[in-house]
DNA sequence: AGGGCTGCGAGACTGGTTCTCATCTAGACT
DNA sequence: AGTCTAGATGAGAACCAGTCTCGCAGCCCT
């Protein structure tokens, strides 16, 4: 018994997360066009964090050139929409990723020495900033923990 | 009965961490300098983050300019020494503060409305994050922790 | 099909940070 | 004290992620 193809399986949350998006933005009074759908349909396919230069290139690669405006236009859209999570991972670098449809979210190592990044998560420590928030006279809304070290290949020389 | 000037006080944290700054240094096999002085000193009176462009003008406005290369330079050495904390507000800006020499340490909230600052710390978020360090590949030395906000003065309209 | 408003992109611009390089100076050695 | 030299300093150029501007394109409603 094959799949049925209608059927709304969890098993690509990727385009579960691109139909949402794209109904969200229709919902929300926006317009079809080239670029936004070229920068969904990519954040989409990527199971980690991009830079707005890496969404760029690949795009560029991949024959769907974007301007620079709309790349950044597209992201900042999708980030207040909580379509998608912004993350800095220092060095006035941002990242950006597309958030789970389950409010699942994870957080980030970065090799300081190579770059490369890596996802983990963590309920205790959500946990924890969940209850710091809440007595802090600041309206929290957001949180960045980001965790700076070697990846195992750079450990080891 | 006066207090002795040698006695090793805890009092003054801020003249301890100066005086063991500079001695850091000078084990470290660097030349005293003037730039270097004047940006240990001021950090030294502060009991939060600065950041680079803030530090330039009061040494400035205090009568003692230094070359914004020198105080990038500085703070980048002190923060290769843990020395100072390097902190990411986003938007590209970074922050530093001296770190205490008894290891404590707090993290900050942000408005993204003023741009304020406001630092907290709490002991169970840094046990959290100490337990996700441990089962993780990489090897965690430093980590980030910045929470993002309303303050209560741009929270009230 | 027409018209208006949104989406788009080339390129100028901004602002924090880094680089370059000529000059200065701490401090070691005579 | 005078010399020497590597480290320290500062003016300004360069860099670069990100933002702004503005004229053109194309989506969508009638
Ligand atoms: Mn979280
Ligand atoms: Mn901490
Ligand atoms: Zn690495
Ligand atoms: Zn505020």
């Amino acid at each position: 018994m094959e799949p049925h193809a209608h059927s709304h399986s969890h098993l690509h949350p990727s385009l579960d997360w691109q139909q949402h998006t794209l109904a969200t933005l229709s919902d929300a009074g926006h317009r079809k066009g080239g670029a936004r759908n070229a920068v969904v349909e990519l954040l989409a396919a990527q199971d980690c964090a991009l830079t707005a230069q890496e969404i760029d290139d690949r795009l560029r690669d991949g024959g769907r050139a974007v301007g620079r405006a709309s790349v950044y236009r597209v992201l900042e859209l999708l980030t207040e929409l909580r379509l998608v999570q912004k993350i800095e991972v220092g060095q006035g670098i941002a990242r950006y990723e597309r958030h789970q449809p389950d409010g699942d979210h994870h957080h980030h190592l970065v090799c300081d020495n190579c770059g490369t990044i890596e996802p983990f998560e963590d309920p205790s420590l959500e946990e924890a900033i969940e209850q710091v928030s809440r007595r802090l006279s600041f309206a929290v809304d957001e949180h960045d923990v980001v965790l700076h070290g070697a990846c195992s290949d750079c450990r080891e020389q």
